[in-house]
DNA sequence: CTTGGAATGTCAACAAGGCTGACATAATGT
DNA sequence: ACATTATGTCAGCCTTGTTGACATTCCAAG
């Protein structure tokens, strides 16, 4: 089952070995607590949580996006989410306004306070991703992009693509 | 400030938009949700958490490491991890040695049915990262692993390189 | 040899943030 | 009128992180 040790064993064009497989999943597991250690630290100075960092980055991407709409991307449950969203906009980070067409919906908008937040953030994750881009230099940069796509579920793929693609 | 938008900037070498950063980062949040989806359907099925998947796959990585090692690793406190490692031992999925130079130390060891939970979760993930290196092709592959390599965190990439040297 | 500290591991209790289920409200669409 | 949709809320559960307290074992300095 494992053929693993050796070099590529040819034939393919990918020498997918096991032992290679193995390490880039643990990379991947590494690479991720890299990737959220930043943004951790300073959630966790003014009291919040990863799942506080997710929904102001999505708000921020999508200024005026339904709590449903967030809900899809984030994947979790409303009741989770509601949560999170609660406690943003008791704490003046985060606007509700009732849709104007639709009077059920709510449009969500970063307030001035919550864009600070928010840059602080994606401050400190971008800054950690362009250094590593830098050490990599530009080849890996595509590759890494390639395989992340081709690792997303389907209907999470979507969401990447829209959001890649359009703003809103 | 965020210079966003049309194509590369030239000049640096890495035309490095904070659109750019901005679109890995999504990428990283999205593929670590795919990268986890296989493995979590068949822990839930079984009443374990990614903890646990985390644990088994660390001891067979590393057969007789001791809890310490693990914690050094896994990069939480002792109480978390001895949490998990309690429910793995009492069901017969992970034996702990008393060691015999040092009696304070555990040395962990997967069961039989520890191995089969192990091969389970790991060729579900493995077969997930094959496939988007399939799709990504072999050049990609390597950057990816590089940029991976770079987003550690300098201790944990010690850890990673250990690992990805020796065996044991 | 004894004794104090360091290392290792265990138990208890708490918090964050997932989850399900039930239910309320308001607006929309048929 | 009635069913459906979008949202919010309460209650309760689980996993998995945390800190604090404590037991055991080892080792080294007196």
């Amino acid at each position: 089952m494992a053929d693993s040790g050796g070099p590529p064993s040819g034939e393919s064009l990918l020498f997918l070995t096991d032992d290679q497989l193995r390490k880039a999943i643990e990379a991947m597991f590494f690479a991720y607590r890299g990737f959220t250690a930043d943004p951790d630290r300073i959630l966790a100075e003014k009291g919040y949580g990863r799942a506080h960092h997710r929904a102001v980055h999505f708000i921020n991407r999508s200024p005026g996006t339904t709590v449903n709409n967030l809900l899809s991307i984030l994947g979790v449950t409303k009741q989770s989410l509601n949560r999170v969203l609660r406690t943003l906009i008791s704490d003046g980070l985060v606007e509700s306004r009732i849709g104007k067409q639709d009077k059920r919906e709510r449009h969500l908008f970063l307030t001035e306070p919550g864009e600070t937040l928010e840059r602080a953030l994606s401050d400190a994750q971008r800054d950690r991703m362009r250094s590593a881009f830098r050490q990599a230099g530009p080849d890996a940069v595509s590759g890494f992009r390639q395989v992340l796509e081709a690792m997303m579920d389907a209907d999470t793929a979507r969401h990447y693509k829209r959001l890649k693609e359009g703003g809103t």
